[in-house]
DNA sequence: GGAAGCCGCGCG
DNA sequence: ACCGCGCGGCTTCC
């Protein structure tokens, strides 16, 4: 049982005494750090509390409201020095708000994040609880990575659940408020010193330096936001409303020609005939009409209307319609109203592969494949007097694969500058490479990326012909796949290999309060720069897929460079304005004055070719760049 | 009325 | 038997 008086608490009164703290942490080389702020929006609220621990137990205790924002200008020289080490839980959140207030850019070092470190050491990491679904009796559970989770399970520390209602605007701070806050910094340091230990013993010492690395390109990418031409969106919206109130009609009139009637309660649909966005009803409706369907996704759908269903034809496009325009108000709706950008929330490890992911709105999933994606992408614009940047690496998932496999025929074509695509042809039809035709190396390139992901034949078969209608006996698909791995002997190798994995087993390391350290042997993969992912293994039947094995260090290792890249660009980002708004996987978007686009389209090039020649050594990478008005 | 599960679909 | 995400709508269950 820890008591939680022990250690002073030393309230700061003066920007003096403020400035001898932050001296002495210095001193120090290590403090925990914790910061309440007045909500959660770093764009609008403010910091009202600063914590910091030290190693000797005391606390300085800082009340921004009292001691005004000049306080933070030395916290943030604090955070930006390399020889202090800040344990943080959740850094992105109190340093977006630092940020801010510095209203420059921050390079922050030396940070060490507990909420980054946890995720590290358990990604991919669950067990099963009970589900209520029949068809799903067990549930996955993802571990807890707050603050209150991670004090109870490795120091046994009952913290309670911090109160989401507490107001930290008010003068006086009840004393619920501060002990609550001071026994959150109180357990830092001693999960750090946890923490420190699992990321050694584990061989995340590369993985995590990145990761807390990344943390600052991140907070900045954040604030940025990116600029969204609304007017014009409005104006699709409106065009795009007609459309679907046409649509809508022409289906509910079928319907009722037809005596159909909805399922869906009144209060869900504005008809009483057909609710289209019922599969329940879809599926209803079109058995009546004589087709029998066992689901309602697109390509079912496509099939029937190739079938000379108008129906099916009209709810393709009533879906299409309104997804855009989900897209599009959603869009309109998440505009900020401080700056008129829009500001998405980018999750650092929230996936188990270690890609970033994206929210509120998802900004990796801006449309750029269907007929009207191109004026949906127009929306995402570069701000007056700037312009867009991207750049995104070429075929990075195939190099990744030549790296990791070692595949001598691929690695050799990479460094001749061949294309890849144009090889597979080659090797599967048999045709010399300038023989290759253009549908030819099309096709090829589904195979690529079908076959290294463990697709079969019948999958190989069937995207053939759903892509561009070109049929394939499964004999022929086969024969496309045993030249391919024929072409390739190092690929399929190095198949079997992580096959042979999910029999085998790493030690991997866990800590909680109750065993202290301890190993598990666990199925494992690995990515270029050491990020794990482990399968837990519970009863039978439940274990890592073959697909997964061959993707996960695949998607896991573009993540590496991805992430490398953003901390190699964000240090060499010269001007203020030039921005990093957009890292789309094997992208990246900057926003940039427009007289330095040229610069920053080739200092982008530049960054990405060499830290991903330097990691997939001897597989060269090479990327794109371009230059726009908008994404 | 809210949570959980499922489906379908946008991106890479 | 193709992987990884987030989101919105419907349905079911408390």
């Amino acid at each position: 049982m820890v008591n939680t008086e022990i250690g002073s608490i030393m309230k700061i009164e003066s920007l003096q005494s403020w400035e001898q703290a932050i001296q002495e942490i210095k001193a120090r080389r290590i403090c925990g750090l914790g910061i309440e702020t007045t909500g959660s929006d770093p764009l609008i609220q403010r910091i009202r509390l600063v914590q910091l621990a030290l190693p000797n137990d005391r606390i300085y205790f800082a009340d921004i409201f009292d001691l005004g924002e000049e306080a933070l200008d030395g916290l943030a020289e604090l955070l930006e020095d390399p020889n202090v080490k800040k344990v943080i839980h959740n850094a992105n959140f109190g340093l977006s708000f630092i940020r801010v207030s510095q209203r420059r850019r921050l390079k922050f070092r030396n940070i060490f994040d507990i909420l980054l470190a946890s995720q590290l050491c358990w990604s991919g990491y669950y067990d099963l609880a009970p589900s209520k679904s029949k068809k799903n009796p067990w549930r996955k559970r993802l571990p807890d990575h707050s603050l209150e989770a991670l004090a109870e399970r490795h120091l046994g520390i009952l913290m309670g659940k911090k109160c989401l209602d507490w107001d930290w605007s008010i003068s006086d701070l009840s004393p619920d408020q501060t002990d609550y806050s001071t026994k959150q910094v109180r357990v830092l340091l001693p999960l750090h010193v946890i923490f420190q230990e699992l990321i050694e013993k584990n061989r995340l010492e590369k993985v995590a330096d990145l990761e807390f690395k990344t943390i600052s390109p991140l907070v900045e990418m954040e604030l940025s936001g990116i600029c969204f031409d609304s007017d014009a969106a409005k104006a699709l919206i409106v065009e795009k409303e007609s459309q679907l109130v046409e649509v809508f009609i022409n289906l509910q009139a079928e319907a009722k020609a037809n005596g159909f009637h909805t399922l869906s309660s009144e209060s869900k649909s504005p008809f009483d005939y057909f609710n289209p966005e019922s599969r329940e009803d879809i599926i209803r409706y079109l058995q009546s009409q004589g087709f029998s369907i066992a689901s309602t996704k697109a390509d079912v759908l496509k099939e029937l209307a190739g079938q000379g269903c108008i129906f099916a034809e009209e709810l393709l496009r009533y879906r299409q319609v309104s997804h855009e325009l989900a897209f599009l108000d959603n869009w309109l709706a998440k505009i900020h109203s401080a700056d008129g950008r829009i500001h998405s929330t980018y999750y650092q490890l929230n996936s188990a592969t270690g890609r970033l992911s994206s929210c509120r709105p998802n900004a990796q999933q801006i449309p750029s494949r269907g007929d009207d994606a191109a004026a949906m992408r127009k929306l995402f614009k570069a701000a007056p007097g700037k312009k867009i940047v991207k750049a995104d690496f070429s075929a990075i998932e195939l190099r990744i694969m030549a790296y990791l496999s070692g595949d001598e025929t691929m690695r050799r074509a990479l460094q001749e500058g061949q294309d890849l695509h144009k090889l597979t042809a080659s090797g599967v039809s048999g045709l010399p490479l300038e023989q290759v035709t253009r549908e030819q190396r099309q096709a090829a390139k589904t195979i690529n990326f079908l076959l290294i992901y463990g697709g079969s034949a019948e999958t190989l078969q069937w995207r053939a012909l759903s892509d561009y209608g070109n049929f394939m006996s499964l004999d022929e698909a086969e024969e496309a796949r045993n030249k391919f791995f024929a072409t390739y002997p190092g690929i399929k190798q190095w198949q079997e290999k992580q096959i042979a994995e999910m029999s085998f087993t790493v030690r991997h390391y866990f800590h909680n309060c109750i065993y202290g350290m301890f190993e598990m042997p666990l199925t494992c993969t690995f990515t270029a720069l050491g990020r794990r992912r482990v399968w837990p293994r519970f009863g039978v039947g439940i274990r890592a897929s073959k697909f997964q094995l061959f993707n996960t260090p695949c998607q896991g290792t573009g993540a590496d460079l991805i992430k490398l890249v953003m901390c190699e660009l964000y240090e060499k980002l010269q001007s203020e304005d030039a921005r990093i708004v957009g890292s789309i996987h094997d992208e990246i978007v900057l926003e940039v004055p427009e007289d330095e686009a040229e610069y920053y389209a080739s200092l982008l090039c530049v960054v990405m070719n060499r830290v991903g020649s330097e990691m997939l050594y001897p597989v060269p990478v090479t990327s794109d760049a371009e230059i726009t008005s908008s994404w």
